[in-house]
DNA sequence: GTCTATAGACCGATAGAC
DNA sequence: GTCTATCGGTCTATAGAC
């Protein structure tokens, strides 16, 4: 990828590149939307082609199997959790960006953008974890966040009884809470309310205070 | 079905009628184990008859789908939970009363005998709501939980902020909290071990008292 | 001999793959 | 746009109870 100002010529392989990087993406952002509003299994790649507008063939040139599909959509969500961590400011306190996370991926999910996988399907579990992408986005954002947990835990802010992995599975479980779509479905809160709420049982818990 | 003391003729029909209760069950087990391990969509009809040790077209005598399987695994485990709530001591304070329903949520979990269904699939959440069984039993246990949220916090040891339906759900929720599943992924705890994890969490909350 | 229930082949539709 | 596998659901011949 040596590059000199003498060598214009680089933009028209660019342009070849750029259309099928734009095809891709709008085929990424189809498959998340689907996920997200469906799930995995009842998601069928008829209804990825339709909603892209191409042909399903066309879609195995880009990716060779459904499961491929959904891996690059939790790519996908993954970078912009990656965005969105390095967004925050660098001199926030752990727990502040800790509930900053929480709340962007709860409201992703009411935004019907987080994309939803079965938690047990084999095939799926192995496209992800061979996939140098997303593992390595996973492990950087559990690294971030197990810095910040263990962070706040030292500083007294979050519970230093609780091992920093349950507080980690815990959050990412608010990702995927069904709670928001039934407090969404009982049509008595608006979205921000919902995030509230969901917030306030998440760190403060039931019990009274 | 008038009988007299005189017809002891009664035993015949009553014996068969037993054996059929009896496949009856085994096939409801079965189902709810298969659904609990592998969830409604990669759980196949063949699998379940194979599980009972009988035909497929058997089933089908029982059942007229598998929609209605599994709606029958979801009585079954909604008549378990009534049967938990009957044998709660009826003095005992309302907090109590809740916290011992969701460890027995968490407890069935982890024991591979909680039935996990698609939130979306619109053909089964068909089948449930026009299972008056499924409904009677939903409703009354949410009336039942719904009392004593109400109590608790008239009591001030839940939250009064929260709104009683965001608590309920809440609770609904944890009876298939994928943290449970991952904490034993993780191999570093126990079952009592992840259940106290969890009930914190979800009751004390992540921020520190 | 009749009748019920079973076993297992079979069908049609759907969806993933190419 | 075709191929093939899978799966929900059905059909039929048969075995066994009475």
């Amino acid at each position: 990828m040596t590059e000199t100002a003498l060598a214009p010529v680089r933009t028209k392989p660019s342009f070849k590149a750029q259309m099928l990087q734009a095809r891709e993406d709008a085929i990424i952002a189809a498959v998340n939307r689907l996920l997200a509003e469906k799930g995995f299994d009842a998601m069928t790649v008829d209804e990825v082609a339709a909603e892209v507008g191409i042909a399903k063939a066309s879609l195995y040139k880009h990716f060779p199997s459904k499961e491929d599909l959904a891996c690059a959509a939790m790519v996908r969500v993954m970078r912009r959790a990656q965005a969105f961590l390095a967004s925050l400011p660098a001199d926030g306190r752990p727990l502040e960006q800790i509930k900053a996370v929480a709340r962007w991926t709860m409201e992703l999910q009411l935004a019907g953008e987080m994309p939803s996988l079965p938690s047990q399907n084999s095939s799926l579990r192995a496209t992800l974890m061979n996939s140098a992408d997303y593992m390595n986005g996973l492990i950087e954002i559990s690294d971030r966040l197990g810095r910040w947990i263990e962070a706040a835990q030292s500083e007294g802010s979050i519970n230093p009884a609780l091992p920093p992995l349950a507080v980690l599975y815990t959050l990412y479980a608010r990702a995927c809470d069904p709670v928001l779509e039934f407090l969404k479905a009982s049509g008595q809160f608006s979205d921000a309310q919902i995030i509230e709420l969901v917030m306030s049982t998440c760190f403060e818990g039931l019990e009274a205070r």
